[in-house]
DNA sequence: CACTTGACCTGTCCGC
DNA sequence: TGCGGACAGGTCAAGT
């Protein structure tokens, strides 16, 4: 799911309710998405929460994060107060009801209150890194981390940089290299092209210098309205509390294929780069 | 090294 | 209604 956007959102909701809480217990229901030592775990009380790129942190007063990467379908959803459903027979998962059967690991805090990790495909993890490993662990990512689109050293020229050993790709495609650039995945990735008015198909050697520094711009704007719209779900995401984000109904391309621009009327058709489904304004983007 | 493709999983939707 | 195939917010390894 989630990209820079939604998981900024999570780290908001959490922020707000757990610092300061203690994990008292964890179940771990599918152990391929927990990937560590519960009992580094369990009695440590929640400093902070924090985020790079995709990545979500809960930091803990022993020294160590846990990290959570939620892939395609992770969710992190604080337990939730249901009313009494009336009548009829909903599924846990139409009432919202945790755990379901996407849930993977379950922790309850000191209060009686839960943190659910659900993750339909198990592509997601959960890791734990010393807090001071990790810039040099990546967070529990593989590959070194590109600049942070929304802090103030990023920039066109940081961008063009990252880009260069990325020349003969689309730059559609070139923006999800988390090298590059954090946290941008392929919602956004779409839409920082529109906002740039670049073809997204268009190879980074052959973008000129006001073309970069507008997919620069367009990145930031693209990131920076998804947090204020909450994210975006498609199917999965939901925010802390188990509520879906609003992006969607104010992108420009993602998911409309078919329909007219927003800013020139044009026809926004699908494509396909990378083996990823890409949208983009056939008239405002050439 | 730069780039492409498939794998990892589960569920839903669409066409026949 | 069933069944196969395509597809879904992401990495990552193996192949060319």
């Amino acid at each position: 799911m989630p990209e820079l956007p939604e998981v900024e959102t999570i780290k908001r909701g959490l922020q707000k309710k757990i610092i300061g809480q203690v994990i008292s217990e964890i179940e771990i229901i599918s152990p391929k998405s927990f990937q560590a030592d519960p009992s580094l775990v369990v009695n440590q009380k929640v400093t902070d929460v924090i985020r790079r790129a995709k990545v979500l942190g809960i930091q803990l007063d022993n020294g160590y994060t846990l990290v959570f990467h939620l892939k395609m379908s992770g969710q992190v959803i604080l337990e939730q107060k249901v009313e009494k459903f009336i009548g009829g027979h909903p599924t846990k998962d139409m009432l919202g009801i945790l755990p379901n059967s996407s849930t993977r690991v379950i922790f309850t805090f000191s209060d009686n209150s839960k943190l659910y990790f659900n993750d339909q495909r198990k592509f997601g993890w959960i890791k734990l890194v010393k807090s001071a490993e990790l810039r040099v662990q990546s967070f529990g990512m593989r590959n070194p981390i590109g600049p942070e689109p929304l802090e103030k050293d990023f920039n066109w020229n940081v961008l063009r940089d990252n880009l260069i050993k990325r020349k003969n790709l689309p730059i559609k495609v070139a923006l999800l290299d988390q090298t590059v650039v954090a946290g941008v995945g392929n919602i956004y990735a779409s839409e920082a092209c529109f906002n740039a008015k670049v073809d997204p198909r268009k190879k980074v050697k052959d973008l000129t210098e006001d073309e970069i520094k507008r997919v620069t711009w367009g990145i930031v704007k693209a990131l920076s309205d998804g947090i204020e719209f909450g994210g975006s779900t498609r199917t999965h995401f939901v925010n802390a509390e188990g509520e879906k984000g609003l992006f969607l109904d104010y992108a420009a391309v993602y998911n409309r294929e078919g329909k007219k621009c927003k800013s020139c009327q044009g026809l926004i058709i699908k494509i396909r780069l990378a083996g990823r489904s890409t949208f983009l304004c056939k008239n405002c983007q050439s």
